[in-house]
DNA sequence: AATTAAGGTCAACATGGCTGACATAAAACC
DNA sequence: GGTTTTATGTCAGCCATGTTGACCTTAATT
């Protein structure tokens, strides 16, 4: 199996092979995000929650700001969906110390808990994936993914994962 | 498992390794369908018109159920949207000649020029990633993508794309 | 013919995008 | 120091697209 070689090594940007990356791209995302979108349900939230978690917990005491850069979406869209973490107890905004128009974001516990939870089952996937390529394989495939981002987001993504903030939620 | 050479020097499977996938897949994936959804919106659709044509452009003469089963949402949804492109001109619905349940399901011309459209914009910045990264990396994103794959769909997108109706729309 | 099953559609609900209007705090002007 | 402008965030309401439930039509089973 190790000579998949769909490209023998003519052109592969041929119609064919360029649906395939397509299609792959979108079952991929589908299942990749399948397993977390079931958890959320549990906890009657969606996808965006989820987002929202995953950044804030990369980020402790990002702002509102900081998370739409990364995010694309509206304030307005983040809005509801921070306001529901915040009542659901998974989310914790503190005015910002210098800037008091700001909310800084943190993870509670529980937040962290699930943040955890959902992570293992992406990474797990992952982790199966990648074993399974090789690595060879999975140098590829970010390089290949990295290709894809517009070039604003390249420029975005190198940042993020940056503790920005020292952090100091429950310090107190 | 074929003995992959250990990564450069130590596991690669760490934490941070796996966040930096689910990380990449979320930009990319928000990237490569930003351009398409554009074009969508000057024409009042979404993501899910997309899904639809794409599909039908691949396997013409596809019945509501086989669109389904690769699209995996309600067939309810779908109905929606079908109901909505049949009304722009976008889709002709005939129906069955052995089954008369049946609606097997063409595009229109306008339907396959949106198609191309669609395909061509996100062709083209697979065509780059591709370029850019190099064979080898290709292969090795292919790999991985199939690897996050459900088996259940893994197993059907070795279907996809085969012709499944010998195409007679228009044939009038 | 009557029942069951399969293919599709219609209605009503939830999530999560969006825009617009707005409150509050900070910065800039003078 | 007061006024204006700008930045941060929230509230309200719209639209797209997922969901479930009820239903019709056609085919298959008996």
């Amino acid at each position: 199996m190790a000579d998949i070689k769909p490209i023998g090594k003519a052109l592969f940007l041929r119609e064919e092979e360029l649906r395939r990356g397509i299609e792959l791209m979108f079952f991929a995302y589908r299942d990749f995000t399948g397993e977390a979108d079931s958890i959320l349900a549990e906890q009657n939230m969606g996808r965006a929650h989820h987002r929202a978690i995953y950044f804030i917990g990369r980020n402790p005491g990002i702002t509102v700001s900081e998370l739409l850069a990364i995010l694309n979406i509206t304030k307005q869209s983040l809005s509801r969906v921070l306001s529901a973490l915040v009542e659901t107890g998974h989310v914790e905004q503190h005015t910002g110390p210098e800037d008091r128009r700001q909310r800084l974001l943190y993870l509670t516990d529980a937040g962290a808990t699930l943040e955890s939870r959902l992570t293992a089952v992406q990474g797990r996937r992952f982790a199966k994936a990648y074993r399974e390529a090789g690595m060879t394989a999975v140098e590829g495939f970010q390089r290949v993914l990295e290709g894809l981002l517009d070039a604003e987001t390249r420029r975005q993504a190198s940042e993020t994962g940056r503790t920005r903030h020292p952090d100091h939620r429950g310090g107190e």
